[in-house]
DNA sequence: AAGACGAAAGTGGTTGA
DNA sequence: TCAACAACTTTCGTCTT
């Protein structure tokens, strides 16, 4: 979709509503794709000013208001398309600040459309859609985020997003694949600046973990984890439960759980 | 003082009658 | 529809380093 505001030459967010002026005005440059917006070229100054910058009588500014309020309707069509507007410059704030590839973006705004298509946006929250079908398609990608860290990055509740998508995903009818533990390991690893060592190491102790069954029924997340923490004190680079807690969202307790679970089992000791 | 430990109660989703 | 259930969280007192 083509941006061809031709008369206008502020800044292109200009003339939409106000929470999106707030939020654009502090973070992230301008958008620049898919502007639902045809291009219509008169635009009501929200300045109180006539065409010779002089000011305009009190007596005709709500009138002016009202032209304002008339011209904004008018000029993106209906709502859906307005909140499909403000839906994508969301994700792309969300992307970026997790630093997301494109592609997944791209996946992303692919999906969200098809909610709001389906009309399954209503009641839930753009944002909360936003974060939930980020959520699926980092899922689908292979490349899983956990929800704690949308949750981090949006600001929504983990509770609240981990809603939305499980209501978007039954309705959409996606398939969506259980993470493995492993998929987690690398990334959690290099947010700890942990060597290449411990990950391979990490890796060795999954395989065991999957071999040996019992971690059905664990959540993935916590089970990496676990067995990065693990690994960080076989490899003599020993991070404390908490820092492994923060970057991977589990509490200190599920990781003392799950990694007695798991020393148990294959009989590793950590003492010295 | 900080980390690790584990008991106990609470939360929210799933499952099966 | 609802109660039982499993996984995980929160909270907190205690032990260890």
């Amino acid at each position: 979709m083509v941006h061809e505001d031709i008369a206008d030459h502020g800044p292109e967010w200009r003339a939409f509503d106000k929470q999106q002026r707030d939020k654009r005005a502090r973070v992230g440059p301008p958008t620049k794709y898919t502007l639902p917006d045809k291009g219509l070229s008169t635009i009501i100054s929200t300045k109180n000013r006539d065409s010779y910058g002089s000011s305009i009588p009190t007596k005709q500014r709500a009138q002016f208001y009202r032209l304002r309020k008339m011209q904004k309707w008018g000029r993106i069509g209906n709502s859906s398309e307005r909140s499909l507007s403000h839906a994508i410059s969301e994700l792309n704030k969300l992307c970026s600040q997790m630093n997301l590839l494109r592609n997944i973006r791209e996946r992303a705004s692919m999906i969200y459309r098809k909610a709001a298509k389906k009309n399954l946006v209503r009641g839930r929250g753009v944002e909360s859609v936003v974060a939930a079908t980020l959520y699926i398609t980092c899922r689908i990608m292979g490349l899983p985020r956990t929800l704690s860290e949308i949750s981090d990055a949006s600001g929504l509740k983990r509770k609240d997003i981990g809603r939305t998508y499980r209501f978007i995903s039954r309705e959409l009818k996606l398939r969506i694949y259980v993470p493995t533990p492993l998929s987690y390991v690398s990334r959690f690893c290099s947010e700890l600046k942990l060597s290449q060592k411990v990950v391979e190491k990490s890796s060795d102790i999954l395989k065991e973990v999957i071999e040996r069954k019992l971690i059905s029924g664990r959540g993935p997340v916590g089970v990496a984890a676990a067995v990065i923490y693990i690994s960080t004190v076989l490899c003599d680079e020993k991070r404390t439960q908490k820092q492994i807690a923060n970057v991977s969202g589990v509490t200190e307790v599920t990781i003392r759980n799950r990694y007695k679970e798991i020393t148990e089992i294959l009989d590793i000791n950590l003492e010295i």
